[in-house]
RNA sequence: GGAGAGGUGGCAGAGUGGUCGAAUGCACCGCCUUGCUAAGGCGGCGUGCGGGUAACCGUACCGUGGGUUCGAAUCCCACCCUCUCCGCCA
């Protein structure tokens, strides 16, 4: 949510945010006109709620009196008598009151967040400037495979049998492979909550719509969630929960409608969840594989910044989350997305797009974003900044720390070798040595093929 | 699933139709006083929106949404949430 003048006086500036980034059909006018009826209504309203108020404590008063003086009463009645049609004038402007303000919000929250003014001007994702790069993708003297072939010929990832309980876009990890990714969970927490200074939390997986509206899920991106259905006999009243897409969800959330203290922040969280998309309109995309599914695992980085600090915030998490790929020695490079393919809520962000040698590409694997106030705003973040100052938004933050399904993929596929094995970057071996499915040779830990699958 | 209790300001906790945005205590902030293992006195202290340079004024908010009434924290209805007991259960 914006702040209200750039539905109003500024509405120049929206509009120049909105052709930036390449929004079409965001109908500002009705907007405009909504937030002027709603202006007067206010207005009307007040003026009218001030007679009445004033009124009553008159009669208040007067009935007070009345019984030592019989004239008080009548006077009471007569003034009683006379604001009754008041009433009715309030009732019938304060609903048509509620139906304006309920209009102007429900549109009010399907506009984006204004772009950070370093953003870069852009269409689309061919506009995203690289910021740097770290690593050098290897040099294979054979012909590498995919993580699908890798996968499914260790016997530590199976596709087939995943669909067939629950359909396409979804993935099983067996034996070598559900370990691996358990680690490099563990692993991307320890580093965050020992290295970094985060918080570690385990979250709710279904939240209320409230809090989807919070982040700005809701109400524009419904088909993107996956919602369940509590059964009800009222209609008007049957609760839905969402399945959350990112642990930014409940992270950020956390302190909805509270005041913090200003010596509680910054707030570093960080939480390893499940994932759920719909993937809704991507029909078509990454249809094979560990890289575009329906639940996946993610470790989530937030924080809840004072205004000053989020940009140099915004920084250190996003090399908050290089680490890891350093850590375990993946080429990658950091990319600034462009006005045309930032996200909704974002007002800045950095993605991280590891090197993926199947598709001779970088593939997004992170994406670091300060989302300044907006998400503040929706879900009522605020800290005092002094102990008796009035409450100001807070900064919100979010980022991967990292994709793990995404790691995965670039783990079979950087450290394969000829004969289809994976030898286990060495920050790994400690969360691995000793498991079933891990050989040790040498300094180094392996992925061998197993005789039976 | 069955039975009951309750949701009030940062917390605790009064308040059952009218000068209640809400007593009191704690916490917090400012000033003063005094000094033996810190206490006492005075004052201040919610949030949003609108107006005003400001003091301040108007309006809304006592879980949420409706209703009754000239007037609702207080009465009525629906819903949500929390707690206790029983049942079931990881």
């Amino acid at each position: 949510m914006l702040e209200l003048r750039y539905f109003e006086e500024d509405i120049e500036i929206l509009k120049d945010h909105l052709e930036k980034r390449n929004t079409k059909g965001q109908p500002t006018d009705h907007l405009l006109s909504l937030s002027k009826r709603r202006k007067e209504l206010i207005q009307l309203v007040e003026e009218l709620k001030s007679k009445r108020n004033s009124v009553s404590k008159e009669i208040g008063q007067l009935k007070a009196l009345s019984k030592k003086d019989p004239d008080k009463a009548k006077q009471a009645d007569e003034k009683i008598k006379s604001m009754k049609q008041l009433g009715e004038d309030i009732k019938i402007r304060d609903q048509e009151l509620h139906q304006v303000q309920k209009e102007f919000d429900d549109l009010a929250m399907t506009f984006p967040n204004l772009l950070h003014e370093t953003t870069p001007v852009g269409k689309g994702e061919e506009d995203n400037v690289e910021i740097r790069k770290w690593g050098t993708p290897s040099a294979f003297d054979f012909e590498t495979k995919d993580h699908i072939d890798l996968g499914e010929n260790l016997g530590i990832l199976d596709f087939e049998r995943a669909s067939k309980m629950s359909g396409a876009r979804f993935s099983v990890y067996r034996k070598a492979g559900a370990a691996l990714e358990r680690a490099l969970i563990q692993f991307m927490l320890d580093v965050h909550t020992k290295e970094h200074g985060y918080e570690e939390m385990i979250p709710p997986f279904l939240v209320n719509q409230m809090t989807m509206t919070g982040t700005g899920q809701l109400p524009k991106f419904e088909k993107d969630l996956f919602r369940t259905q509590v059964e009800c006999e009222d209609e008007q009243h049957s609760r839905s929960l969402y399945l959350i897409p990112t642990a930014e969800v409940p992270l950020t959330n956390f302190y909805a409608n509270e005041i913090l203290d200003s010596k509680s922040l910054p707030v570093y969280f960080t939480a390893y969840t499940p994932c759920f998309r719909s993937e809704a309109g991507s029909y078509g995309k990454d249809t094979r594989g560990l890289i575009r599914l329906h639940q996946f695992q993610k470790v989530e980085m937030v924080k809840l910044t004072s205004p000053e600090t989020s940009d140099e915030e915004l920084e250190k998490m996003t090399q908050n989350a290089e680490k890891i790929l350093q850590l375990l020695n993946l080429p990658y490079r950091v990319v600034e997305l462009c006005s045309g393919d930032i996200g909704f809520g974002a007002r800045k962000t950095y993605d991280l797009e590891v090197w993926v040698p199947s598709q001779n590409k970088y593939r997004e694997i992170s994406s670091c974003s300060t989302c300044g106030d907006f998400q503040a705003r929706r879900a009522k973040i605020r800290f005092r900044p002094e102990p008796q100052a009035k409450p100001q938004y807070v900064h919100t933050l979010n980022g991967s720390g990292l994709a793990v399904g995404r790691t995965f993929v670039a783990i079979l596929e950087n450290y394969q070798t000829k004969t289809g094995e994976i030898k286990i970057p060495r920050v790994l071996r400690p969360y691995l040595e000793g498991k079933p499915g891990f050989s040790v040779e040498g300094e180094d830990l392996w992925i061998r093929k197993s005789k039976e699958s």
